[in-house]
DNA sequence: TCGTAACCGAGACGGTACGTCAGGTCTTGCC
DNA sequence: GGCAAGACCTGACGTACCGTCTCGGTTACGA
């Protein structure tokens, strides 16, 4: 589960990591980030922050945006830990058009969350220009939520309320992808109306029917 | 048009500026964006390759986004310059499908050119974190050239193909996001195929007709 | 009177030389090394405060020292000026040392004026580690008030006070000297019992009669 | 012994300090210092030329006159202790005026030298314009040497070749500072002669006897 | 039960780049 | 042509972090 430098010369012992430490950098660095930006979180200051040494962080990652995207990681698996079981799967009441509309306005206000918004903007920009960390940002943290629409959409299609010939994958991103575009490159603003509205268009399209 | 340190205390003197260093300077922080990428290029490197003091980098802009930013916007020009005149608005064969799908065919063609693409995401990263130059960014860079979708789409509203009620600088962020999204974040690959598929999606919706 | 650029190129014409911008620049060198020290002492701040371009100072002097070397020696003419006819020759009661004691004594008084101090110490300081400097600074300052000490001594000589074997030039440099190195190096006090026993040291010597 | 950064705030750990960059700090100051002279050497220079970051350079000191004085010290401590044991201390033949003669003319020799020269004379300027820099050259160079002179004038004074009421450390100054005048200004020639001429109206003073 | 080998906090180290300051040169436009 | 103004290239400043390294100390495993 925690990042390998596997096959490594002279690999650290993944079994004497002290776990109080490992908890401390997380902490320091979500809060760093989220206090004083990315570009001026430093390796030293997280380590200052936690009470640990550098070379404990440079022993097991190999830059600060790792060092972020675990800490991320583990803020949601906590989260949902707190949260109960279930991991936000998408409803479903049979009306396709409202439990869409429902999940997104849940993510609007997710948006909106500072507590989110620094970390997962950070790592999101980093992404963008490194793209091993880009891909593994995705992997770990988009791809499991896109999952959830593939779900409901082949739901929906089984139901008859999309075509059969449509690929959920791709039918996802004509909601998903311009609300994150909007919040990731301020492009507009980013309301339930807009959504809404996004939904609708994606359902039935922009053609007179 | 420039950027302006208007009001500041003590702002240089902009008719004294040299215009051999202004360009000195787009050109190495292009390139060494291009050859070393974003966060290896330094002012100091720029400097340098341009046979430039730092402080004439500093005197007139205020990071290395910005200067970079500048340095972009002048090879669109250079380029819509040498191009001639009209800066490709999209086509009106009256067919809307088949326009928007030539158009974001040669999207694709440009998200895989490698001189645009390292500065562009160079940009955008920063944009991300860095809601200013994001905001300006946007209004100088993108903005433009999604005006030219919401002009075809009224264009299509006036001939009956799209619904009246639709808000177009809505609608082409059912076509466009998704492919900003892949292209930003690597969710997924970019080819006609997909392109054609997302004008598709979007034009006659998801739902059975 | 002022330095010359002699048989150098393009020398400067003195005769259209701005009067008003060669007192601003003394007033400014002046004031500056009294206010901020010599080392903070710059020709932009110079040229700054006296409200004179800087190419003005290039031309006219070759370095900080210079400008200041020439400032302070206005400031001497014009105090000699000031002060009326004679520039202070040593008295000559027929008691050598008690000439020779008030005359110290009014030079210890002259150390202990931060009018001068602050100059004389920067130029003296200069003249240690640049030779021609020093030799300028010694030639045009010091000098010209060692041989007041001659002219005394060799009265003193020819009054039978003083051994006619005796070298005047070297012999004002056992009183003159201590107290020149304890001022500029702070290697003791100065004070009137100071320079009277030098006086009564140098005079009788150090072996009993 | 070294200098002590003691109550501040955060100071380094002394223990884990480096020799070898210590030592190659202080050789690349002095061979810079003779190469090029005080002023342009710079911090950076002698850390380039130790091989050393600057960093380690601004953790142990706090000026480049500060280095140098540290560097000049360490440089007359190996000179001592290669010269073996005794600290040149004035010889005494019962000739008070051959014992002052000869080590005056050795200390001209030593002036002469080149490899003092440039360090004595920078730290001496530097000393003249910084008065907390100037006492601790004095206490930690000057006031060691003069102090031999105390003793051998006291000796002199037991042995009756002094009279009883002469202040040892004032009576020095007589023969020694001439001499330094001479060095640090450039007021006159430094010859065997000189000094030999100083000792004699020093002794015997300059009235007829 | 006692080495001994690893992690750990701490932080010195050789570096690179930062953003600023000043040096000395050059250009522009006024007088 | 001197002058005020100030942009320009240059180079050093002192600082912040980088990633590596060494130093005691403290654990926890294996002889």
């Amino acid at each position: 589960m925690a990042h390998q430098h596997s096959a490594s010369p002279s690999a650290p012992d993944a079994a004497r990591r002290s776990e109080r430490s490992r908890l401390a950098i997380y902490d320091a660095a979500l809060a760093l980030v989220a206090e004083v930006g990315y570009p001026k979180t430093t390796i030293e200051g997280i380590a200052a922050r936690a009470g640990v040494g550098k070379q404990t962080i440079y022993r097991w990652w190999s830059s600060k945006a790792d060092v972020l995207l675990e800490a991320f990681l583990d803020l949601g698996e906590q989260a949902a830990r707190a949260a109960g079981q279930e991991p936000h799967a998408i409803p479903d009441t049979g009306d396709l058009a409202a439990d869409l509309k429902q999940v997104l306005r849940a993510t609007v206000d997710e948006l909106h969350d500072p507590v989110f918004e620094a970390p997962s903007r950070a790592l999101a920009a980093e992404g963008v220009v490194n793209e091993e960390l880009g891909r593994r940002f995705v992997a770990q943290l988009l791809e499991p939520s896109l999952q959830l629409y593939v779900d409901r959409l082949r739901s929906a299609r089984d139901a008859g309320d999309v075509r059969a010939d449509v690929d959920p994958r791709i039918a996802l991103e004509l909601f998903v992808s311009p609300l994150a575009q909007r919040w990731l490159q301020y492009t507009g603003p980013i309301t339930y109306d807009y959504t809404d509205t996004l939904v609708d268009y994606a359902l039935y399209g922009l053609t007179p029917r």
